[in-house]
DNA sequence: ACATCATTTTAGTTTTATCTAAAATAACGA
DNA sequence: TCGTTATTTTAGATAAAACTAAAATGATGT
C-alpha cells in the first residue's frame, strides 16, 4: 500500500522516530505526546503525526475532544524490527538527543522579548 | 560504527538508493555511474558519493585516473535485505522514476542559452 | 450562548538538501 | 610542458522540510 521508500523517507526524521516510539507499545493522545517532547510546539507536533498518518504509519482513534495515536506496527513490516534494535540500543538516548538537537529546521525558539 | 539513524537518512534519498543499486554488485567509476543517471550533473554524482562514502554506505578504490565505487553491503546490514526486495518489486522501475521526479531539489537544468 | 479545552490548520520563517555551472585537482601521454 | 581525461570541489541557487505563532475548529460543560 505505502512504499518502501515512503517508510524510508517517514523514518529518516528522529522527530518521527521519537514519535513512533512513544506510541510504540500503546496508544497516547497528540497532548501527551506533545508533552514527552517540550522542546517543540503542539503544532509541530499535530503536523508530524499527520504527516505519519498520511504514510499509513500510526492510527488514530478520537475519544471526546482526544485523539489517540499508536504506531500501525504492522505497515512497518522489516522496520519494526529495526527501529525495536535501535531503541533497545543501551547508547539510545544519547543518540537520538544529539540527532534531535543535529536536526532541527525552521526557526528556533524565539528569545521571550524583554520587558522595556 | 555508523549508527542506523545514519543509515536511514542516507537511504531516504532516492537518488542515494540508486547509486548503490548500480554498485550493489559491481564496481564502477564514477564516471560510468553518472553515465547511467543523464538527468543530473557529474557534480551531483560526486557529491551523492562522497555522502555515501563518508557515511560508510560505499568505499573507493583508484585506478589511475578512475575513481571505482561499489556498495559496502556489510555496512547495511538488516537495511541490505530491505533494499533488495525493493529492487526485486516488479514496479521497481516505474516507482523510482516518480521518486526521483518528485524529490528533485536545487535548480531544474537551465536551458541552454540561446546564441544571441 | 459562552467559555474552556484539545487539537488542527494556516501563514510565514529558517535551515538544510540537492542541485548547476564553473573552477580546481590529479593522472596520464605526446 | 601542454593538452586531455576523470573526478572533485566550490560558490551560488532553489525547493522542501521543520518549525513558530496565531487563528480556526470542534467537542464539552455551565
Amino acid at each position: 500500500m505505502f512504499s518502501q521508500a515512503t517508510i524510508l523517507a517517514a523514518l529518516a526524521s528522529p522527530r518521527r522516530r521519537e514519535i513512533l516510539r512513544l506510541v510504540w507499545n500503546e496508544e497516547l493522545s497528540a497532548g501527551t505526546i506533545h508533552r514527552a517532547m517540550p522542546d517543540v510546539t503542539f503544532g509541530a507536533v499535530s503536523l508530524q503525526l499527520r504527516s505519519l498518518l498520511e504514510d499509513g504509519l500510526v492510527e488514530a482513534r478520537a475519544e471526546s475532544r482526544r485523539r489517540f495515536y499508536r504506531a500501525r506496527r504492522e505497515a512497518l513490516g522489516t522496520f519494526a524490527e529495526v527501529l525495536e534494535r535501535m531503541w533497545d540500543d543501551k547508547l539510545w538516548g544519547l543518540k537520538l538527543e544529539a540527532e534531535l538537537e543535529e536536526s532541527r529546521r525552521g526557526p528556533r525558539p524565539r528569545r521571550r522579548r524583554r520587558k522595556t
